[in-house]
DNA sequence: TTGTACGCGTTATCAT
DNA sequence: ATGATAACGCGTACAA
């Protein structure tokens, strides 16, 4: 069990000074001589060295440390955004501390002050409808942030996310094209989260620009199931004026109306069925379930981006930027009808 | 843009010591009047005070940090136990920083510099095959690590996962039970992981004990599709001795396998299917998919267990601990015969 | 090209 | 009960 080594023993065990360690490691590798450089090499990998890097952050204010607050850790979405920050991070030498927050306020607060304690450089934030105190203190002090998926009322942030105007666009046009005239929209409470809003918003502004019917309905997916049940029932009970489909506002909201249409018999096609966020499964329920992908990958990379570069020019305080990214469509069977062949 | 404040600060603010405001944050606040807690918590308060999380790591050699490092974040099972690390973690005062290294052991030895740079006192491993040089070394300077779901050649240390045996056993038995008397199973390979080493040389014994037909299928999933697709045809097609059931060895595998028998147009039943590991789309896939679910969120709370545990008894080098945990049968369609009702 | 000396923010030790 | 001071490991002026 030998002890972790530190400068000052690869200093002497090379007959070096600690600077010339330092700059070793650091960025000035170049100004050593060849020999003093293998010297140091030598000693450091016989010892087992590295640097140790709450000592460099605390000396130079850089902690190389970027936070992310995930709202559901558990959501394929997240994880899949998460997997390009950390990729963006990696490729521009930064580590990520991630921190879930189960959708609880509390915890968080407290995964903030942690974050906080932890100086983070900068912070990727996909989380709970009101600024806490503690956000507002980081933005406060010159933390650059990132809104993902979701624009904070009365708090100034960059955001980056999916645009999701042409995304219900998208959607209507996929379903009327499909001969689907009876629209429900299903959502998790929008009060918690902007997109959720937003999609809401241009639903009923669309379907009433298209003239189509369309309702809309918000609950929480967790203990309203009994009430998805019978709304969704009641929905494809009534006396049909058109073809009837559902557009579910996430993938949370398509695994939830899956089951119950599989519930009650429904079969998809015939009742259309269009989920925003594609998942891994959505081909495997037969006849597949048409999605809306969103560009994750592309999404995580751009958070990470916006928030270097506000690092490296210290440009915070110039207006905030909203990137928005396009969905894709991936038209799969449960949005082609099989009653008029 | 508030400066960030420091201890000094604050005990200039407050008209106290340096030590009383550490005194206060620490765990010695007891020992401070009332007159001057007040006086600190309200300087601190106004002056947004939080302790340098570095600068305590670097004076105490405590990092309160926990790292992980997961070989592919976007499999649900390792998220599963990644919230339950996470959880465990924060109730025990420490931070998760998580890596994933997209199955790469390259980007396995970076990480690993990484949280060794960061002197986390404790890692959750889920990856690759080979013990590395670095992680020989951290083992060697007596940080506390825990193997998750896999052990490692010619490596000693501590590891929770599932206990492959029994899983096995249960599903050979739910199959046998079911009717299914000729089996194929399917794992990724298993040179990368000893927990399909277990699964595979488990199945093979136990077809052999129990007098069944079984037979092994290994190959990778990325670039491996055609091959599935044939081994799975030239299965189903072959003259039956008794009911066939494919049995999978992990979820990807069961994603894998259920296209292809969707590809096939197999009954799912009628040909049996059974996974390991339970996904929140098997009950979607009709008639369900049986499976056996892992207890994701104890094993990753047991990990950190086990850690903290050799952390605080500073008990490293007795001989490692094994645990293994049971998985739960969830019987679906997937291994229920129509043919003979 | 290389080394000396100081400070980053904190806690631990020793006084008072 | 409170305070002064010395480390912790490192980077960086500055000096040589």
């Amino acid at each position: 069990m030998t002890r972790r080594s530190t400068i000052l023993e690869v200093a002497r065990d090379a007959g070096v000074s600690k600077t010339s360690v330092s700059r070793y490691f650091g960025a000035e590798r170049d100004r050593l001589s060849a020999a003093l450089q293998s010297r140091i090499a030598a000693s450091a990998k016989r010892l087992g060295y590295h640097p140790n890097q709450m000592a460099r952050g605390l000396k130079g204010g850089r902690s190389r440390l970027i936070g992310m607050l995930v709202a559901d850790i558990r959501n394929p979405f997240s994880v899949a955004v998460m997997h390009g920050v950390e990729q963006a991070c990696r490729a521009r030498g930064f580590s990520l501390m991630v921190c879930n927050t189960d959708n609880d306020p509390a915890q968080e607060r407290d995964h903030l002050a942690l974050l906080t304690a932890y100086r983070v450089e900068g912070l990727v934030i996909n989380a709970a409808g009101q600024p806490s105190r503690e956000l507002r203190s980081l933005a406060d002090q010159g933390t650059p942030l990132v809104l993902l998926d979701r624009i904070l009322s009365d708090f100034e942030a960059d955001m980056v996310g999916l645009d999701n105007a042409q995304a219900i666009d998208m959607a209507l046009a996929h379903l009327e094209e499909r001969g689907y005239g009876e629209l429900l929209f299903i959502s998790e409470p929008p009060a918690q989260a902007s997109s959720r809003q937003a999609r809401l918003g241009r639903f009923r502004q669309q379907v009433a620009a298209r003239g189509l019917a369309g309702e809309t309905l918000c609950l929480p997916l967790e203990g309203g199931e009994r009430q998805l049940d019978d709304a969704i029932a009641a929905f494809l009970v009534r006396r049909p004026r058109a073809p009837k489909a559902v557009l579910c506002a996430n993938g949370n909201v398509t695994l939830a109306v899956t089951r119950v249409l599989q519930a009650q018999e429904a079969r998809l096609g015939d009742v259309g069925l269009l989920g925003i966020d594609e998942l891994e499964w959505c081909s495997l329920v037969a006849p597949g379930i048409t999605t809306l992908a969103q560009p994750t990958d592309v999404i995580g990379r751009s958070a990470v981006d916006s928030l270097l570069q506000r690092l490296a020019t210290a440009d915070r305080r110039s207006p905030p930027r909203r990137i928005h990214y396009q969905a894709e469509l991936i038209p799969r069977g449960s949005t082609r009808r099989r009653d008029t062949p």
